[in-house]
DNA sequence: GAGATTTCTTGACAAGTGTCAAACAAAGTC
DNA sequence: GACTTTGTTTGACACTTGTCAAGAAATCTC
């Protein structure tokens, strides 16, 4: 079980007997894995407290018996779903013995994560559009942005790393252009669910080679 | 005053004298200026017809005359908005003479568009994001963002013009890169407005070269 | 200027929201 | 087994939302 910590420093406050607190937390992850699954429906906007409490086993009361509020719960799903996705691509990263298999590899998990887990990824350019407007979200979504960057740093280190080569964009330009297609990918899913998957890899494929050189 | 088309052909319904047809557009119009204004600070999840009208001279049963419902103002607004987003560059495109003055001219409208119109951009992203969710949004988001793709590659086309290469990427993959960059830098603008300009700059210039070659 | 038409104001409606508190059930403590 | 603590249900509250309709005001037509 995973205890997600606060990144706005702000839920130390429920006594709880000592034994129960990771039963508390348990409870707390149940919540948010029930509504990381609503939010990825709907979207952060639409989605309300009881259409959570409704799509779980659980009544509306609870939620606010183990969340202060609605940006309480919903900062702890966004803190929660980050511990799941930075990590995606590691054994990846970590197996690959070629420049050619990382790029395989790497390809084959982004567009399989597209496809499996696209509620996840609509969620989450929902929730980084809304940190614009609703202040609280920015410290998490920035995290997860930090998160991301890493991530894809990681991978074109070591794709840099098996080419004998060395990266020609910053840390945040290649995220950022990463990102762009990937977003792009995720926006045209909904319209284009079959052909979205190839275009994605055929981008993909256009622009790291350029990320790198001797 | 712009005739604003329908992309999805729903609002020939309402008569009026025919000399007043354009008097109907003007206040459309109006409204929907005010309105973006709104959206724009607020966003779209957070904005009401109430709070349209109180930022407006107009009181709320006037939004309802004009548009049959929230939808089709937001709607209205978007394609409003559109006709004067993606001829940002066409100035810049048309008068430079060299590569060099290109990327200048690019650079500069664009860090200025970035700065002056933050909360239209903040909207934009917005509202692409709610397009995953709120199928109604999807053709105005999808004619906009083919727009912009246009937009990026003429720039790229005459960039490649002046220094006698060719673009290395297709259309869909040099918009999302851009736009990628552009995105991170709206969302990054809200934190750090000083320093977010200049680093979009110098992402911008890591990446502009890559994007041609001969 | 009278009468018809268009435009606008106002107030209401039903539905949905986040929040909370009081009653109830379960579990743990001595 | 009584009693306290913890967990859950239920129903209510104040408020906001989109929508609409009835009537007042302004405008136009003749």
């Amino acid at each position: 079980m995973v205890a997600v910590t606060s990144a706005n420093a702000a839920e130390q406050e429920r006594p709880a007997r000592v034994s129960g607190i990771d039963k508390i937390e348990r409870r707390r992850v149940a919540l948010a894995e029930s509504a990381l699954k609503t939010l990825g429906e709907l979207g952060y906007a639409r989605t309300s407290l009881r259409e959570i409490a409704n799509n779980s086993e659980f009544t509306h009361g609870v939620v606010h018996y183990y969340f202060r509020d609605k940006i309480d719960l919903i900062s702890y799903c966004v803190r929660y779903y980050k511990t799941k996705c930075a990590r995606r691509y590691d054994e990846v990263v970590e197996t690959a013995t070629s420049g050619e298999e990382l790029v395989t590899g790497f390809l084959a998990k982004m567009t399989q994560t597209l496809v499996d887990e696209t509620p996840m990824h609509k969620l989450w350019y929902d929730l980084r559009a809304q940190s614009m407007f609703e202040e609280q979200l920015r410290p998490d979504v920035e995290a997860i942005d930090k998160l991301l960057e890493e991530m894809i740093w990681r991978i074109l280190g070591r794709y840099a790393d098996l080419t004998a080569t060395t990266p020609t964009v910053d840390a945040p330009t290649a995220y950022a252009l990463i990102d762009g297609l990937f977003e792009q990918a995720v926006v045209g899913y909904a319209a284009n669910p079959d052909k979205t998957p190839d275009l994605l890899t055929d981008r993909l494929l256009q622009v790291l080679p350029k990320l790198v050189a001797a």
